[in-house]
Parts: structure tokens; C-alpha cells; sequence
DNA sequence: TCTATATAGCACTAATCTAGTACCGATTTC
DNA sequence: GAAATCGGTACTAGATTAGTGCTATATAGA
């Protein structure tokens, strides 16, 4: 179903907690606290964020992790990007297989792949952590259709 | 990395080999001898797709599947959705659960799942499936920036 | 200096999910 | 009636994910 990993997701629930506390470090277990997760879970999400750079770690008492950058400035992409590694929907769209996928000869779809992936991408890049950490969105709940084909029918897929 | 199930994935390139035949019905093995596929699962595959009305099937010899609607009115949301049922990038935003997950007391991004899925829906939704089985793509594997959030840097994630 | 706190990094296990296969029944053409 | 082809379900092996554990390193404060 298109799914992140549960990494990917505490790692959003875990970055909105930050944004909130802006400057302030909060050590991982304060933070497994918090939100209710399993402390080596956190742990272990928060070491690789801070490896991606997203935050800034502080070792030793008092120390603790706060974001690097302004919620602004951090994208959904970026999150689930620093966890998962780079967006690529399929096998084939995916770098390092020598640039090519062993179905190319007979696929037509080859350079499409890329753009599917791209306006995935699009779609996470244009959600900014400053969004995702306001307590209560204005839109909430309710589906609002925009680029549709044709017959495509809406109530069939329940976001 | 948000990846799609190869089922899905397979489901694509028969649906695009499928677009060009437009109104012949092709077998199960033709299909798979075409693609470079393995039968049992190109089989397994287009009885989901014809369960979800996106194909129609004729029985018995000579038979086969043909596509249940013009290529530009079935898009790639239509396809992953019939494979990998409703995209819910998330366990949070899947129905079904009581309609809420077990830490909705302490998370403050509930609200805002639904916005990503439904990002991710819509770029999905535009893509239609005669876009996709045109021959060559007028932009080829070239990096196409739309909305960045601040300092985010494009290189940084090869699509 | 010593100790408590906290991150850094790696290795490991169990559970879950995916990919692929197999089988049998139903339907249609010749 | 025989051959072709779809319909549905059940099953297995492999890959992936979720979660845990351990040891080393750095910092603050007594
Ligand atoms: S699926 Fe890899 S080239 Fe088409
Ligand atoms: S993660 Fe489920 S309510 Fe926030």
C-alpha cells in the first residue's frame, strides 16, 4: 500500500516533537517519553537523523538532541529520505543496479518511472515540518480532490 | 524507501503493454512472454486487476484480457490501488482500526497523515496510464525541480 | 579525578511481509 | 469432448522490518 517503514514514521512523530521545543536538547528517552515509543526504537532513529544531519547531538549529561535546521526548512522528504535512504518507488528506478534494471530491454514504461518517483517526491518535499508540528491542521480529515482522470472514482480509494 | 510491491510494479508494465493493444484481449502468457515475466505471477496479477474492474476478462480458448477503460481514464493510483489496496502511507491512516491508532492521545501529527497520503494520492492520480505506454517520455531521466522547501538540496536525494 | 548521564556505532534475533509456485474448478472455442 | 484459458485459494521460501543489546566515547558536575 505505498507504506514508509515505522521507522520513517516515529521519526516524523519524533522531529514534530522537536519542532516544538525548538532550541531546547531533549535527551532520547525524554523523548521516547513523550511520544509514548519504545526508548532503543527512538534511540536508534535519532542517531541516524543526526547522521543525516537533520539534527545536532550534544553528548554527555545535559545533552540531548535539537533540530539543525528551522521546521521550516525541513521537508518530509528530508525525514523520510534520511531513513529510508532515496526515494525510489521501484527496483528499477533505483541508482547503482549499473544505471539500468534487467527488464529494460522490454519495458516501455523505463522512462516513466522517474517522473512517478519525481512527483512523489514533489508531493513530501512540499510538506514542511513547521506544517506537520502545528497542533491542529485546518483541513482535517476531509478528502479534497484536485487532479483527477477521468472516470476515476474518489470514494473508491479511502485515503 | 516508499516503495511499491514488485507485484505493483508488474502490474504497471503489463497495463502499459496492454494500452498499446488497446482493444485486443491478450492471454495470461502472452503477456508474460512479451514482458519477460514470470507466468505465475503475471497470472496471479491480472485476476486481481480484472477483480478490480480495470480489466475485463474472456474466458476459454482465445480468450484473455483487454483493458475495461481507455487508457487515459485509468491512472497509476487506479493500478497500485487494485494491488496493494487503498494507499495509506501509514498504519495510523488506514481505516478499519476503530478509525484512530493506539498513540493518537500523545501525537499531534494525526491530522496532518491524511494530508501527506493525500499528496502522494494525487500525484499518483495524475498520472495516467496513456501517459505512461507512450513510447519515449519528452523528458527523459532528467532531475525537474518543482516546490523545495527552503535549504533543501536536490542533489542530495538521486531520484 | 570520579561518577552519572547521554550519544555513537555495531551486531543480533524474531516476527512479518513479499515473491513466487501449485493445484483444482469453471468457461469457452473448435 | 478436448484443448485452451481464466477464477480462486492455499502454500513455501526468502527478504525485510521491528525491536533489542552491548560496548565505546564524550560531557557535566561533585
Ligand atoms: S522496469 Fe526497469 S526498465 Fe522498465
Ligand atoms: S501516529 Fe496515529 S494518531 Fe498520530
Amino acid at each position: 500500500m505505498i507504506r514508509i517503514t515505522r521507522e520513517a514514521d516515529y521519526g516524523i512523530l519524533l522531529m514534530t516533537y522537536l519542532a516544538q521545543a525548538e532550541s531546547q536538547a531533549l535527551s532520547a528517552a525524554a523523548l521516547a517519553q513523550q511520544r509514548h515509543l519504545p526508548l532503543p526504537m527512538v534511540s536508534k532513529i535519532l542517531k541516524t537523523l543526526a547522521r543525516a544531519g537533520l539534527l545536532t547531538s550534544q553528548r554527555g549529561a545535559l545533552g540531548g538532541y535539537s533540530l539543525a535546521r528551522p521546521p521550516a526548512a525541513i521537508s518530509a522528504a528530508d525525514i523520510i529520505g534520511a531513513l529510508e535512504g532515496p526515494i525510489a518507488i521501484t527496483e528499477c528506478s533505483e541508482e547503482g543496479h549499473d544505471g539500468c534494471c534487467s527488464r529494460q530491454a522490454y519495458c516501455e514504461v523505463s522512462g516513466h518511472w522517474p517522473r512517478i518517483n519525481q512527483a512523489i517526491f514533489n508531493a513530501l518535499q512540499g510538506i514542511s515540518l513547521l506544517e506537520m508540528s502545528r497542533p491542529d491542521p485546518l483541513q482535517p480529515v476531509q478528502f479534497h480532490p484536485l487532479r483527477q482522470t477521468v472516470t476515476a472514482n474518489a470514494a473508491d480509494h479511502p485515503i
